[in-house]
DNA sequence: GTATTGGTCGATACACCGTATCGAGCGAGG
DNA sequence: CCTCGCTCGATACGGTGTATCGACCAATAC
């Protein structure tokens, strides 16, 4: 027995388990053999299987904190911050937005937040919080889905188009989608990372806008 | 024999299911029964239950269609047409942006967004597009969640407070959190439609800024 | 010191899942 | 009419989350 059992313990190994081989390897019976205890002592820490997620993505929340100074600062760092986390935590972008969220780390990011927003009224920068957080969570369930489909279909992009390419040839050969041929033709090819500011900094143009007004 | 199997009343079937109790009323055993067929028939349709999962989500795509005139409007639009289609389909935002849409209705919707906005330089038009969906995605998954977390302590806002009330109360006490406790109290308190459309106007406010330029 | 009782803990069991397998049943060819 | 071959779906497998309840052990009563 090298530690007691307990509610982080438990919480940590699912983690592990999870940034290893994604979410569906996380199962309460695997969780508790990688800890040596049958699966139903997990219950005395944990009432379901849906409260380890929510402890987990808390977890993970631990990790995003607003830095910098000024209202853009902060939010550009809590949506940078936050696409950090998922990264580190890919299955933390399948998570992220599908559950009430009220645990301690949570709340304690949006305190740090709303806080370091310094002199914004707040009809304006709860709104705007809710909106980097919106635009955030799609963002990045968007840029994690990509990565998996890049990687699944072997390693490089070069085998990604040799993979979907036939079929995407096939259904633009149709005529059917001129528009989208000439964006996959003629269009910007943006890397994650600029793709990611660019929405950031439309979104923050436009709270801007609204502040200094 | 009512009629004959086809992914078309498979996918509608299944849809059917996940309108009235969700997503994890689907599987492949329950769909078939509604069916009445065995559940490996189902195999001569769909290869896997991702796939009919995808099938169920590029058919849904099919009722968001950009309308309206101007790059903005159309924007806008499209955003608002997926939102009421996650109210109609709750389930639809489960799924959403969790995995890469090749669908024929999924690729009809982004040809008609392409199109419609006119005259809009590609260099901007694409990142612009991008950051709606993921702002609407992100916007969508939070509303919905919120609106399930409502529904399920009781019917109205009275009861919800009620049941997480005390435990509110409780952190809220400790005063770990007081620029949050400030925003609760004093804060703006804006229903869904208006919270939607509001981070929404931030986000094309910020696009007419970079296009306008 | 021993008998009894109370409570805790975890092995077992259940209902359900997605899907691989393979034998039964049937249509076609000789 | 028999036989072959193929298709299709019943059965089965390995997994899941979690309810149940019997075994075990510590503490109490005599």
């Amino acid at each position: 027995m090298p530690a007691p059992l307990s509610r982080e313990r438990i919480v940590r190994t699912a983690i592990r388990l999870a940034d290893a081989d994604g979410l569906e390897a996380v199962s309460l019976r695997k969780v508790a053999a990688a800890l040596d205890v049958g699966p139903m002592r997990l219950y005395g820490y944990i009432a379901t299987k849906d409260e380890l997620l929510d402890l987990m993505v808390d977890t993970v929340h631990a990790e995003i904190r607003p830095t910098g100074d000024g209202w853009r600062e902060v939010l550009r760092s809590l949506a940078e911050a936050t696409r950090q986390a998922a990264h580190r935590h890919e299955w933390f972008a399948d998570l992220i937005g599908g559950r009430p969220q009220l645990g301690p780390h949570t709340l304690a990011s949006g305190e740090a937040v709303v806080a370091a927003m310094g002199g914004v009224a707040l009809d304006v920068a709860v709104p705007a919080i809710g909106a980097v957080n919106a635009y955030v969570i799609g963002a990045v369930r968007r840029e994690i889905t990509e990565r998996r489909a890049e990687r699944s279909t072997g390693m490089d992009k070069a085998q990604w188009q040799a993979a979907f390419g036939p079929y995407l040839q096939r259904t633009f050969a149709t005529g059917r989608f001129p528009a989208l041929a000439t964006v996959v033709r003629d269009g910007p090819h943006l890397d994650p990372d600029e793709t990611f500011r660019t929405g950031l900094d439309f979104l923050l143009d436009g709270i801007a806008a609204r502040i200094s007004t």
